[in-house]
This record gives C-alpha cells, structure tokens and sequence, in this order.
DNA sequence: CCGATGCTTGCAACTCGTTGCATAGGGTGG
DNA sequence: CCACCCTATGCAACGAGTTGCAAGCATCGG
C-alpha cells in the first residue's frame, strides 16, 4: 500500500527503469524502505496499467534496451494525496526485541552473542550514515526544499543507529556484568 | 517467520488461549510485535499440528468454553534453537519517513499535519512507557532472568520513542522556522 | 558460429498478515 | 421470547513481499 507511492517519489525525484530503481532502493531510499526488483517490477507494471506513470522504451549501447518510467499527472495527483492522509503509527516489529525478551528460555550466552551482531550491523550503518552526512550536507543550514527533507531524513536514521547503539550495549553491559557475577556462584542459572 | 515463536515465548511465561494472547499481545508483547486475533489462531492451529504447543479444553462459568494452550518438549526446542540462531537486521520501514522525504511533492502543510499527529501518538507512547517504568521497575538493580529482560526491552521501547520524539521535533522545527521565513516573500514556494 | 557472461525484464509459487464475515454459546433487557 | 451484545473460535479471500527460476538481448572470447 506504501510501495507505490516511495516509487512515485523516487521517479519525480528521477525518472528511472525498474533496475535503477532498485539499485536506488539499494541506496539512499532504501534506509527506511526496502524492496526487491521483483516487488518493483510488479507495482511499475500496476501503476502502468492505472495511468500512474508512463513508459518509454530507451535503447543502450552495449545493453539491452529498457523502460524508464516517468511518473504522469494523475501519478502526481495519487501521490499528493497520499501524503496528505493521515498514517497510523507502526509498532517496532523487532524480531531482536523479542529474542532479548526471550532470552531466559534458550541459551542466553547464544543470544548475547546474536544482540552482539546487531550491534556491530547498526554500528556500520551509524557510520555509514555519518559518513554521507559528512560528505552531502556539510551546510546544513543552507538546504532547502528537496534536500532539505532528504537531509532531515538522514538525521533520522542516524538519531536511530544511535539509538541501536545505545539500547544494545545497554543491554550487553548489564547482562555481562551481572552474568559474571552470577557465574561466580553457579554455572546454571537456568536451573 | 517470528510470529510463532512470539508466541512460545508468551506461552512459555503463561499459557493462554488464543484470546487471552491476543489481548496481551496488545499490552506489553505488542509494543514490538503485533498481531491480530486471526493470525494468532492460525499460528496455534499449525503449532498444535506440529506438536510445539498441547491444548487443554476449559469450561469457564457464565462464557463459551475455551482452549489454553501450552508449549511441549518439541517447543521448547524450537524455541531455543530459534533463539540461538543470527537474524539479519531490519530497517525501518517508516511509512512517515517516506512522506517526510518526499513532501516537496504534495502539500508542505498538510504532511507537517501528519508529523505533528505521530509526534503526539508517540508522546503518549512514550509517556505510557515511563508510567510502566516507574510502576513495575522501581529498582531495576534488584532484577534478574526473565524480569531483567522484560526491563531491558522496555528500556528500549523508551528509548525508541524518545529518538521519535526528538527527529519529529526536530523536523517540525526546522520546516516551521524556515517556513513562516518563507512565507513573508511567496506564499507558494512549490511554483 | 558457439558458449559464457551480464543486464533487464518477468513469471510462478510461496509465506505472512489483514479484513470481512460466520458460528456458537451465554447474558441481559424490553 | 426475542433482539441484542459479549466472548471465543474460526473460514475465506485478498494484498503485500520474498525466493527461485527463466527468457530475451547484447557483448566478448575462442
């Protein structure tokens, strides 16, 4: 339901062909919305049929030939409306959450490890993150518009790595220090 | 993929019939992973198959009778073995993140609209997770195993919403400041 | 010319999750 | 008694998203 329009988006941004597209989801768009060729492709064809884009097949040299979609006028006028409407918030749905929450019944040395990962992932994006910032907005002050939006997005998703990070090694810390502790004692504690 | 062992992991701390884990994945469980009742029917219709979970048939006075499930042996299993095993992480999927990068494209106002209802909605989260702070876990040093875990995850819960709060509030500031700036020159700066 | 490789598009089958509705027992009020 | 509502379970249909595979086209090396 939510596809359509982050296409819509990245095509008044630039038009494209499915592939470029998903090389962009790949990307920079792809931080807060992911989605693969086939998905793509799919919803390209739908919003073709509904008059939503239009197509035009382009020759390449060295290539085979493809469909850059462009996004027509009643593409512009469903997307302007979408962003009007109000959404509902979504939840988390952290598959890790649950596993942190979980951890009593399993081996908890097994999933400290696993939270472990995470933290080195989220740690990569976060500098990954820094790194663009760094580099595209070094002025933030004097964006507008366009970048201005993309450039408040990118906060985002650094505010949340952050956040990553600091929730993960809260919790590695307090299950580390207490663990050891305990393993002083006994060497089950799950008896 | 998860839903399942969502589920053990709240059949293992209270069996429950499909109801009551409904109920309860809309309380505490829910906040990082929902579900409605239909799905939760399924997923313990397929587990009682494979043997994860029993059932119990339980007559209650003054209501329909009804089915408390409880996890096996062989769930057990599953669920420490899923407990142990990596997870790629996921990324955001934030419908909101969309329309905040691709407002340029509709009604500025309208979409600062919609920011401003999420930032309220996650206010409140936000407030309703520190009043189940201090309610639940006045002293999180005394905690250990299953109540240590049930504080860590809702740590991050408030962590999460705190990180809403400040990039919305953040967002809201900037397009707001900038904004009525801009107004004194056009009205309509998407010409 | 043939095969290998790489890009581009696409089909088919599957899982996951949502929505709307159905059924059945019991309680309550007109 | 009948209409209505609440609890509890469940079916059917749909939409969204993933995975695996294949087909078409072009280039390059032998």
């Amino acid at each position: 339901m939510a596809l359509e329009h982050a296409l819509l988006i990245a095509l008044r941004e630039q038009p494209a062909s499915g592939l470029e597209l998903a090389k962009r989801f790949e990307r920079s768009i792809g931080f807060f919305w992911s989605a693969t060729h086939q998905q793509i492709y799919r919803v390209l064809a739908r919003m073709d049929r509904d008059a939503w884009v239009g197509v035009t097949e382009v020759a390449q040299v060295g290539r085979p030939q493809k469909k850059v979609y462009a996004v027509t006028t009643l593409g512009e006028q469903a997307l302007a409306d979408w962003l009007g409407r109000p959404t509902h918030t979504d939840g988390l749905r952290s598959e890790l959450a649950l596993k942190m929450r979980g951890a009593s019944f399993g081996d908890r040395d097994a999933v400290l490890d696993v939270v472990r990962a995470h933290l080195v992932d989220h740690a990569a994006r976060l500098d990954h993150y820094r790194q663009l910032m760094k580099r595209d907005y070094p002025e933030p002050e004097a964006l507008a518009d366009l970048d201005l939006d993309h450039y408040l997005v990118l906060r985002g998703g650094i505010l949340t790595e952050e956040t990553w990070v600091a929730w993960l090694t809260e919790y590695l810390t307090v299950h580390t220090t207490r663990t050891t502790a305990n393993r002083t004692r006994t060497h089950d504690p799950e008896a």
